[in-house]
DNA sequence: AATGAATGAGGTTTCATTCAT
DNA sequence: TATGAATGAAACCTCATTCAT
């Protein structure tokens, strides 16, 4: 019967926000955006359909949150908006890494392909993933450039296809997806590769 | 006032079912599938609404019968349900085939991602392309297996993800794309490779 | 090669009318009049959907011709339109043929209710079988008063009520209906009765 | 300004769902269910369109929700399916109930036929009314047994037909249609006779 | 006489969003 | 903060009817 403090209200309201995202990430991912409704998520959650738009403008807004969410969680583990070259070893670090985040955050993966295919998804969040991928297309064009490749930017751009690919397939469907057989053929061949 | 013999209607009937399904294609893959209502398709073919329902028992029949043409134009191109095993110049072949098919139908193949990241979408037609992916990854496979590679799976899994990730990037934004380069590094570093 | 004579085109226009008459008869009798469509009549008679409307002006002229077309079988039978007043015989043999023209004419029936029963269409021909009821009503009645029944009108609304229940069951579900135990009954009970 | 309480909530649905459902049986048993847009109902209701699906799944559901609660306030006179069979004194007791719940009801009688001479509406309801008749057949058919009549199920398939008839006689036109003298016939030549 | 492409009005249904309480 | 009834715009779809040929 004590009143709550307000600092606990601030931290419920946070801890409702996070639900209420996961939630949602969770059907727009394995349900499609337009297939996901309002009326789901709120119910899923336990709350009513008004209250979502205490935390959220919009469906639009959730979404657009969401994306934020997700680009922010991988700029934790790498950010590459930086003046420094990438050894080998630092680049065998990131490929390691790009896989870890793959198998940590599939669903959130799920959604970013999604967004990207869907042309009016797309429209409204995609230019922020756009971005983070021209950061890290910038990033390995001069990695090839300092290994004295003869065309840095279609390495590049092979790099990024190929973990686009298997992001793609693994995301599709994970069962039996050999990734480990994966990373070892992309250091051999791309990022060591003569 | 003679009537319109039999051929007259079939010949209308093919070119706007064609027309319809051109504009349905464009508009679906740019657009999105649940972007696109038939009213937009409709009007701009010039047509009614209620004329579309003459040509597609829906909107969701539109859609199976796109992806069941685009399907069929690319197996004339290549059919990989056959016996025998590919030799490495029959790869190449197939290589730059893949990439041709590409620039020819840049389109068709925005439906196909489209498609294959709406989970709703997918399951009315995702099976069909499905199908087709693994029939590939079958052949990709035994070639890979009489070259002597060790993991043979593993380098068909990546040759694939190569290509999808090829695509997909190259129907995104195709300005600039690389695309006679990466070919050469796949042949050089997948299909010949070491 | 020999064009048809005036005669023949007239004799062939005449089939095909009754043909669509029967087809229509049939479908609104059992799959519902809103239920039917111009286009099922015309496809199942062979003919265009354009054709149909050569021999009807619209959907409901097509109703109302059906309707007319099974009043004036009825009035082949018996026309109750007349001075004289019924023998008991003469009932007795009404009976009878009340339920030969059931089984001779079941669809017709059956659409029969289901016009009566449906407000829409029972304002398009409801009034020419009711006014055929009437007709009926007033003989009945006059039987009954001629047999010395204390309540002539309670009787004849008694026996119509009888004939309309058992034609009303019968079109649902024929399948082991008593007829000719409930004629039985009819006459022991309610013409020949106490 | 405190929020609605549960209780207030589902009093408001309860009331709305009543209202909704009794402009719908009026409407549908007068104009037809075909003819019944839901555009209609909710105008009368002065409501908006998709609050009707707020209430109900779609137009067939409130024809199903109808059907019920027609058949369920009629099992509350008589339930018919138990053990015991019935007495002159009850069958009497019941003739006169049937009577009652004509004049009580005759808007939900109006839409029972209504929707057994419909034969794309009988598909959807028309299971539900047919139990419930052959529950009093049987239990007709017993009376007469015990009675000693020499073919039970015909005066039962009698029995029935003459109270289709007189209900159906009843909802096309009930003005001076003589109820009580044709309740005193029925007990006369079938329940009593003979 | 005959076709079927084409229309257009009108129906059912969905759902993001608002708002009184 | 919280509810869910209520809205309204817009989607999909149907089909009787018309009309050029």
């Amino acid at each position: 019967m004590t009143p709550k403090t307000v600092a606990q209200y601030i931290e419920i309201r946070e801890d409702r926000k996070k639900q209420l995202m996961d939630i949602g990430l969770e059907l727009f991912a394995n349900e499609g955006y337009h297939n996901t409704t309002i009326s789901r998520i709120a119910a899923m959650a336990g709350i009513s359909k008004g209250l979502m738009y205490n935390y959220f403008e919009s469906k639009e807004d959730l979404l657009i949150q969401l994306a934020e969410r997700g680009i922010n969680s991988l700029l934790v583990h790498f950010d590459p908006d930086r003046d420094g070259v990438l050894t080998r070893d630092e680049m065998i670090f990131l490929v390691n890494m790009l896989f870890q985040i793959l198998t940590d955050n599939p669903t959130t993966w799920k959604l970013y392909f999604s967004v990207m295919m869907q042309p009016d998804v797309y429209r409204i969040i995609g230019e922020r993933f756009r971005s983070m991928q021209v950061s890290y297309l910038d990033m390995l064009t001069s990695y090839f450039r300092e290994m004295g490749r003869k065309d840095p930017y279609a390495e590049a751009r092979f790099l990024m296809a190929v973990f686009d690919g298997i992001y793609l397939n693994y995301v599709i469907n994970p069962a039996g997806f050999p990734l480990d057989e994966l990373k070892q053929l992309i250091i051999n061949r791309i990022i060591v590769g003569e």
